[in-house]
RNA sequence: GCGCCGGUCGAAUAGCGGCUAUUUCAGGAGACUGUAAAUCUCCCGCCUUCGGGCAUCGUUGGUUCGAGUCCAACCCGGCGCA
């Protein structure tokens, strides 16, 4: 892997290059799409590239439980089974530490959201109280991650040599160290300790790959994987800081930024984290984000993105415009002869109208859903690949200013 | 006409003497940030200062401390016999 910076943002982190992978190139930044269980729900690799999407990134912990990591290697690899020929990642499972472990059965994000006064924070902690019967599928020790399969109850443990060996068989171009996703409940010290925890890890996975690689490189059609470390520190300025310091004296070839955060303060957190890490290498903000997300993200130095969002809140009916996002199941919408968006050049907004995906959605058609993920894949890769553009021009500021004046949120 | 069933919030249902009338669907709104997720939450008779208040199980009476539930008559629907 190698990563280029073509264009610096003047006076601020933000960047625009490439990363060459032995898949192909993605120019930065870049949004990656996320296919968890090696294929991007309701989404065929060909819809997928068409949208424009560069690369996909998948999860180990749930390729791992299925099909199996040996079945995707004897299978020819994640590219090949799932006939996707441009770049990869992998999760490392490290964020199923928290799905799994403390945000299992409860409200909790792992973005905190600003409360306006204490009583609501009282009102959503007790919100976020577990479901009964729903006891975490996760328990976080020094060596490692106990996961009950959500699937049969069955246990599996990851350690960081573990999730380093199942990420090298699946074969992504890019994959990360096992780290340990906090909560944004979780209180400082706890939060120090994890992240402690992940510095230990990142040195153990960083060992277990390089033993890996030396192995597998010897083989003549073999390709490199290279491996990104794990920033943590949740919203501690302190703690970021020093998670950043360390993970970036570590000979990894890229980053990632994990962990929680509160979200009005992102752009802040992610400065304090790239201001220490080395300029040279990529830097990807794991699982972020939304619209206003990526500009912050951006302006303050990061180069990729992954998020379930996008397609997600697709197959639940929540739809991106620039003006802001809508429910496609509102009754308004009903007799809405006309694309979602009407300047929008997806596959979707070109031969349907709002009408009628909005009448697939509330029949329950499956259609409905590869239609709206083209459409929201395709708003939040091209709003990824605008703000590249726009660095490249020198009309960063001019952009994000326009987009966020008419991305109101509201219908 | 006689007999037997049955009428519960848009639909379908549960409840068969006990206080707050159940559930599913439909309908309305919202949530979702490295996917446990085609999922979840709330509302769905009227009023409300969001604490609650007042109604309501075909109709009208009755029995009872208490009735959707038991009794009577009536109205409606289905089936059977004439």
């Amino acid at each position: 892997m190698k990563f280029t910076i073509e264009k610096k943002l003047s006076g601020k982190l933000g960047r625009a290059g490439k990363i060459e992978t032995p898949h192909g190139t993605i120019n930065t930044p870049a949004f990656i799409v996320v296919g968890t269980k090696a294929t991007v729900k309701a989404l065929t690799p060909d819809q997928v590239k068409d949208l424009g999407a560069q690369a996909v990134l998948a999860n180990t912990y749930h390729l791992y439980l299925e099909p199996g990591e040996k079945i995707v290697k004897a299978g020819g690899g994640l590219h090949k089974i799932m006939n996707w020929s441009g770049p990869t990642f992998t999760d490392s499972g490290g964020f199923q530490a928290f799905s799994l472990g403390a945000a299992f059965g409860t409200t909790i994000s792992k973005l905190s959201k600003p409360q306006s006064n204490g009583f609501e924070e009282r009102e959503k902690m007790s919100e976020s109280v577990r479901s009964e019967g729903m006891p975490p599928l996760a328990k976080i020790t020094e060596d490692g991650v106990m996961f009950k399969s959500y699937r049969d109850g069955g246990e599996h443990f990851f350690s960081p040599e573990k999730s380093i060996e199942i990420q090298n068989s699946i074969g992504a171009d890019i994959i990360f160290a096992f780290d340990e996703c906090t909560s944004p409940t979780a209180d400082k010290q706890y939060q120090k300790e994890a992240m402690e925890r992940t510095h230990r890890w990142a040195a153990r996975s960083l060992a277990r790959h390089k033993e890996l690689q030396i192995e597998s490189l010897k083989s003549p059609n073999a390709k490199p994987i290279a491996l990104f470390g794990v920033v943590q520190g949740g919203r501690f300025e302190d703690l970021r800081k020093e998670s950043a310091h360390t993970i970036g004296s570590m000979d990894f070839d890229g980053f990632g930024i994990g962990g929680s955060f509160d979200k009005q303060d992102i752009g802040t957190a992610v400065s304090w984290v790239n201001e220490e890490l080395p300029e040279g290498k990529p830097r990807h903000l794991l699982g972020i984000g939304e619209p206003e997300d990526f500009f912050l993200a951006i302006e303050n130095g990061c180069d990729t993105f992954d998020c379930v969002a996008p397609t997600r809140q697709a197959r639940n009916g929540t739809l991106y415009t620039k003006a802001g996002k809508i429910h496609i199941d509102n009754t308004k919408y009903r007799e809405f002869f006309a694309p979602i968006e009407a300047d929008c050049t997806c596959y979707t907004c070109r031969n349907y109208t709002l009408a009628y995906v909005a009448y697939l959605a509330r029949t329950k058609e499956l259609l409905a859903h590869t239609l709206t993920s083209i459409h929201n894949l395709h708003f939040i890769v091209h709003l990824v690949e605008s703000i590249r553009q726009s660095i490249l021009s020198d009309t960063f500021e001019e952009f994000k200013k326009s987009f966020l004046e008419g991305y109101t949120k509201v219908d």
